[in-house]
DNA sequence: TTTCTATATGGCAATATGGTTATATGACAG
DNA sequence: CTGTCATATAACCATATTGCCATATAGAAA
């Protein structure tokens, strides 16, 4: 049998700042735009909808957590996606959701 | 190629809010020492080192967000783990720290 | 009933976070 | 150098969240 140790404060403490990133609608909804491929920030103001300072806001804080590469070029600076856990995050969350909606729906007949 | 149709707005919320409730070093510390097994709310608080009240307010949440089960017994309340999907969210989560660590040691040098 | 024990909840203060506006930086064109 | 475009940052307000305290509920025991 295994068994499980209290974790460090620390390693809850940064797991939690990871899951914090992805507690945004904003961030995830950047995310989702650059599966398209590598964006300047002005292309994803238009796929977006953001405004230029919160998206930038929102882009600092996905880089600094290494959701997302920088790169520059030119006058532009293009974001793209670091990798692609973000989306087995999302898929495995959603079909948590799935799981408890549906749970919720048996329970109220 | 796939294409990637622009997210519902209510879904990148939903998907938001269930990363809201991970991003918590509180409720990862519940969820991790639930892996024992099925435990009071008694049994959580010495376990966990969190008040009664606030132990009982993370677990309201864990609840209505479907990560945890409840159930009565006599004058207990039993949570368990509604499911492992937790775990697999951590495990990636945690791998995407690591890189991210590795990524800016390298840089560093 | 009264008194425990177990759990839940309401209110409050402190802190954190998102969005907006205004401003700053930095590259390039003329 | 001046102006303009692309991006980043600072200051601010409004809102949300956490943890604590006190209190409420509810079952068991006496």
């Amino acid at each position: 049998m295994r068994h499980h140790k209290r974790l460090e404060p620390e390693i809850l403490e940064a797991v939690a700042d990871g899951f914090k990133v992805l507690a945004e609608p904003a961030r995830l909804a950047i995310l989702n735009v650059l599966r398209k491929g590598p964006m300047s920030v002005t292309t994803l103001i238009d796929e977006t909808g953001l405004s230029q300072a919160n998206l930038s806001k929102h882009l600092q804080l996905l880089h600094t957590h290494g959701f997302v590469q920088r790169q520059r070029e030119k006058s532009w600076v293009y974001y793209s996606l670091a990798d692609r856990s973000v989306f087995s995050l999302c898929e495995i969350m959603c079909a948590q959701l799935d799981r408890h909606v549906a749970v919720k729906r048996y329970a109220s007949r």
